[in-house]
DNA sequence: CGGGTATGGTTCATATATGAACCGTTCGCC
DNA sequence: GGCGAACGGTTCATATATGAACCATACCCG
């Protein structure tokens, strides 16, 4: 069970520090993601119910890359309550930089397991879930 | 991949969920497991390469344990750099519980995983280590 | 139509973690 | 003996995450 969350763990500070490359986090590159996969801006309470985090989390988070000028928060015409989030320009390209990275280490990991084992793996973690 | 990632986050929410009924957290039940099974008080910074974080994560951590009275400081008498973190009476009965949270999910993980599958699992992320 | 409830976002307090900067202490070596 | 490097701990800034409290807005129903 532990080797589970000490593999998990590796495995995530292997993502991070790739990411860091590109100038993202896990975080950042999954909001990044979400909007751009969408096509159109999107609410943060709709980016807390697909990323399966708080709201305050997502205000946070939106803060930062607000910061760093990936994304935009823009009013929703229809609903005042409702605040979107627009990835920008450079925000887009920085998902297409984050995602490359992913690959790479998705890569590596095919690699670094047998077929076979892949797929043991993935049934048994289905199992769990 | 992200089924690893996922299903690891899982069961770390609920081995959370079920050390917060004798009020710890894992980070807590770590460095008390580390202070009972040494016997002895031990600097932070042996606690830190222990638990392998930094330095400062266990300052932190060591005030709340502190503030919770599950853990002193104390001085070293033989090197004045020194901090020994000492686990109270009532830090080792609060291990002894967190312990007893433990054993009762790798309890129902070695049920849900039958025996062949969990000798595949341990090999494949042995692997990946 | 209004009043109560639900929703959306922010703010705050808190927990966990990292890494840089700092300071005091110890140690190795000339 | 004394100096510079290494070590030990704390502090600070920052990132990530949660959950409670709060406010504005929207929605439902009598």
């Amino acid at each position: 069970m532990s080797s589970l969350l000490d593999a998990a763990h590796a495995l995530e500070a292997r993502l991070e520090h790739q990411l860091a490359a590109v100038g993202l986090s896990m975080s950042k590159l999954g909001v990044l993601a979400q909007l751009v996969e969408a096509g159109v801006p999107l609410p943060l309470s709709a980016l807390a119910t697909r990323l399966c985090c708080v709201r305050s989390n997502i205000t946070q988070l939106v803060d930062r890359l607000e910061a760093d000028g990936l994304v935009r928060r823009v009013d929703d015409a229809v609903d005042r309550r409702s605040v979107l989030a627009q990835v920008t320009e450079l925000g887009a390209q920085r998902q297409r930089a984050g995602a490359a990275e992913l690959a790479k280490i998705r890569e590596q990991f095919a690699q670094s397991l047998p077929a076979s084992d892949r797929a043991v793996l993935g049934r048994i973690l289905a199992a769990l879930g």
